[in-house]
DNA sequence: CCATTGCCCCTAACGGTGTTAGGGGCTCAC
DNA sequence: GTGAGCCCCTAACACCGTTAGGGGCAATGG
């Protein structure tokens, strides 16, 4: 009634995820609340509870539909360029969705889509030839950067909504910070302001990639890397 | 008169900081509140706006609190020791106080304690050898890298305080949801179950932290590897 | 000596939060 | 028809960040 009210038969959880989809996108996720996502269902918010155990479990199902929309690349090719692929991929996934990065940190418990894209990972790592332990390290370590790496990437996008101005704006003024400190104690940062604030994300992490691509594929026979 | 009553000079921002950090210590990012550190403090939460402009800037002041502590490794050696070092260090200190990786994560505008170990770690590796653009990029991976481990490895730790168990069951009751899977659909998660939950996190820490380490390597000119 | 200024804290309140208790219809199965 | 269950409601609790406005108290300047 209050929404477009798409409920005639019922609420799933399922609808729940997608509503709190809808609230993450428009308000972030400090402004996502029981309230806003029940009312975006057409229903009060002491309504959820009977869906959901509270709200810890509401962003589980959030962090699963984040993932819904996850990909594989073609399994061709050589090990290497599956992975930077894959990397790409789940980059562009968490930084497409507002604040995705922190709803994906620091949660437990993968959802079903996460753990399909775990198994689907592994698998491609045995193959290429890693030990178990290799494999295992390795899909903990590639996650482990491409969420690090976006949470630090979008915060200044979450700042520079917070506030009125661009991404661009934030990121000049922190390279205007660098520039400005005493250049006798700071030489460094001063020289290398601008390197430090290159605003092209893609190319930084496509370095830190390679790196990553680089140092696993010497754990390799030579004849494999 | 409420607390300890050490104020009696007056309220520094410097001892917020320092209440912060205590109710962080005490209660975790999620309970704490402008109230609590006011109590802290011996004073009610209005208070605090006279010496802060809102609770971001408070958590900013936390976040710089929490770097004070950081030390730099010996300047001697191979610059691969000194940045293995350097990493084992920082994933300490953030591993230490409760819920640090939270509040660092995503947090625009270092602190002074930050923008001092930033320049150190450029000068290292401008004089280990690496190009501007690549000691910048060096910089920020190993961040990167550092921030989203230790965020990944303290979620099983909060979610044991929050419940009443231990840390270890936490994570055992992840390897039992990985076995209990489908073996024919997820043959590789249910296979590597014990590897991908080895709770030897201090090994997996290290063994992204030398894949890192091998892919800069490859970096420069094999006479300074 | 008085007045003014600026610092620092207070009380009170606003609108919002997650969550629970308890109740009421509505639809099935028996 | 009647009970059981599902699903939503209203009302309330304790807490949150933040603001408005006021009061005491020290130092400063006339």
């Amino acid at each position: 009634m209050t929404a477009d009210g798409a409920a005639s038969p019922g609420l799933t959880r399922e609808a729940l995820a997608q509503a709190a989809l809808r609230v993450l996108e428009r308000d972030g996720l400090a402004g996502l609340s029981m309230r806003k996502v029940a009312a975006e269902v057409g229903v009060k918010a002491a309504s959820l509870y009977w869906h959901v155990r509270n709200k810890e479990e509401l962003l589980d199902l959030l962090n699963d539909a984040l993932m819904a929309d996850a990909v594989a690349p073609p399994r061709t090719g050589h090990w290497r360029t599956q992975f930077r692929e894959y990397c790409l991929l789940h980059r562009r996934l968490l930084l497409d969705k507002r604040d995705a990065a922190k709803v994906v940190a620091g949660r437990l418990a993968p959802g079903p889509h996460l753990i399909a894209l775990m198994e689907d990972q592994l698998d491609r790592l045995r193959e290429a030839g890693f030990s178990d332990a290799d494999a295992a390290m390795a899909a903990y370590l590639l996650a482990a950067y491409v969420q690090g790496f976006v949470l630090q990437e979008q915060s200044p996008i979450a700042a520079a909504e917070a506030a009125g101005s661009s991404r661009r704006e934030v990121v000049d003024a922190v390279a205007d910070r660098f520039r400005a400190l005493p250049r006798d104690t700071y030489p460094n940062l001063v020289a290398l302001a601008d390197d430090l604030t290159d605003p092209d994300m893609e190319a930084r992490f496509e370095f830190g990639l390679q790196r990553i691509l680089d140092g696993l594929a010497a754990l390799l026979p030579p004849d494999r890397r």
